[in-house]
DNA sequence: TGGGGTTAT
DNA sequence: ATAACCC
């Protein structure tokens, strides 16, 4: 908790002084529990006051770690901790610990803007994000733990479901208790708490679990991050942000017009990025306001009705979307970008590194891909952003071999690649290439049916991993065997 | 702008 | 296969 503290928080001192009572006293009640204590259904317990029909309300939290790749590089590397750090990659400034924050470095900096800003500034490469991959599946494991339903957003961001953990708790809840209740951290625009109000009572529970999740990552891993409680992912996102490093704020549904009209721009509301916010500006939107009011019909017309239909509830602070389980990766890619890359041999060595390291990750993981992908970014001066990509099945023979350790099936692959790598660029003529990448996808998980059980006949040689299968992924060895 | 990821069309 | 979104 010591890690983030800055001198702008000195305010919030007292505050987070008595998350931390909260809780412990929160902890307390839950091992002081009286031997008598009555149970669910008894008359003493505050089922009552949870409305049968009140599953639409949800309570959501986003865990959002601080400065990620740089704490993961604190924590291998302790000596980095007190000094300004930043994670290069190529000449990026990717992200920085808040100690050079403070001295002017910003995400996503060039690396001679911030050494200019900041010469003390440390540096680390971080273009091998091998042990921020570990350490975020940590994260996301831990609070597995605490419900299984969390879903990823990149490597450093969850949101967790915690509608039924809430409700569990308020089941286990005496009513002599009820009065005692506090929130754990922020309350969103100092709002007050009435706990004749069950969506408070509820995201109040929630705050607390929260809090236990940001203890738990800290004991656990090392890390500190950021938390915000609210009624839908994106109010819970856009609260998680308000107070900044390591502390965390609930959203109360009577500030969510506050927290939404905060925002400055339609850009910064999560769902609307680059595209359909010029596409928008076009339209003379660019508040949240505008787009609250703007006519449903034209901007159906405009964006299309997914879109604008979903857009234009967002602006209210309106979103449905479910958490949904994210599970084991869909795809494992690396990728390198470079200043040129011209020639075929040059393109060959890229692959086969990137192959290499590939293999490894997916060999680890298990489960066997099915389809492999190429990727190029050519060199041109304007459209910077495109890429093109080339994909096919990767042959049946060549997927048995993978994971059969001193069997080459980089040969076969590498192969594969360059007829793709030749089917996108024309060897013959003059090329620029700015990046490789190489993914590996459509993963299945291995067939455990035994031979003689009813498994056998039923499961299809290779089950797939689209959402159902994502669960029997994990029952893959510890279940399936005792068929 | 890096080195990743996801879903929708 | 691309385009959009997220970090």
């Amino acid at each position: 908790e010591q890690l983030g503290v800055e001198p702008e928080e000195e305010a919030d001192r007292d505050e987070e002084e008595d998350a931390a009572q909260d809780m412990e006293r929160a902890e307390a009640g839950e091992a002081g529990g009286s031997p008598d204590a009555p149970g669910p259904e008894e008359p003493g317990g505050l089922t009552w006051l949870v409305p049968e029909g009140s599953s639409s309300s949800r309570v959501i939290v986003h865990v959002d770690l601080d400065c990620f790749y740089a704490q993961v590089e604190m924590i291998s590397n302790p000596e980095l901790k007190g000094k300004p750090l930043g994670v290069q990659q190529k000449y990026l400034v990717v992200t920085c610990n808040y100690e050079a924050r403070k001295l002017g470095v910003k995400k996503l900096m060039n690396v001679r803007d911030a050494k200019e800003k900041c010469p003390q500034l440390v540096l680390v490469n971080g273009e091998d994000l091998t042990r921020y991959r570990e350490m975020s599946y940590k994260v996301t494991e831990l609070l597995e733990e605490f419900s299984p339903v969390v879903e990823r957003l990149g490597f450093d961001e969850n949101f967790v479901d915690l509608t039924e953990m809430v409700e569990k708790r308020l089941q286990q809840l005496q009513s002599d208790e009820l009065s005692a209740l506090t929130v754990s951290g922020h309350v969103y625009n100092n709002q007050c708490i009435n706990l004749h109000d069950i969506m408070h009572i509820r995201l109040l529970v929630g705050s607390q679990i929260a809090a236990e999740m940001r203890e738990a990552m800290y004991n656990q891993l090392g890390l500190t991050g950021c938390a915000g409680v609210a009624s839908n992912k994106l109010l819970a996102k856009l609260v998680s942000g308000v107070f900044k490093p390591n502390q965390q704020t609930v959203l109360l549904p009577q500030s969510s017009q506050v927290l939404i009209q905060s925002l400055s721009h339609v850009k910064e509301m999560p769902g609307i990025g680059y595209k359909t916010a010029k596409r928008l500006e076009a339209l003379g939107i660019s508040s949240v306001h505008d787009l609250q009011t703007f006519s449903p019909k034209i901007l159906e017309k405009e964006l299309g009705i997914s879109v604008a239909q979903r857009i234009q509830k967002l602006s209210f602070g309106e979103d449905t979307s479910p958490v949904t389980p994210s599970g084991p990766p869909q795809s494992f890619s690396e990728e390198d970008s470079f200043k040129k890359c011209s020639s075929e041999v040059e393109a060959k060595n890229k692959i086969e590194e990137l192959l290499a390291s590939l293999l490894n990750r997916v060999c680890q993981d298990g489960r066997k891909p099915h389809t492999i992908r190429l990727t190029i970014r050519r060199y041109s001066s304007e459209n910077h952003w495109s890429r093109e990509s080339r994909q096919c099945p990767i042959p049946s023979h060549v997927i048995q071999k993978l994971g059969t350790g001193n069997c080459d099936v980089m040969t076969p692959m590498v192969d594969i690649l360059m007829k793709l790598f030749r089917n996108m660029v024309n060897v013959k003529m003059p090329f620029h290439l700015t990046l490789l990448s190489v993914c590996l996808c459509n993963l299945k998980v291995l067939n455990t049916a035994k031979k003689g059980t009813i498994d056998y006949y039923l499961t299809p040689l290779l089950s797939t991993t689209s959402r159902s299968g994502k669960r029997s992924f994990k029952m893959k060895d510890s279940h399936m065997e005792d068929f």
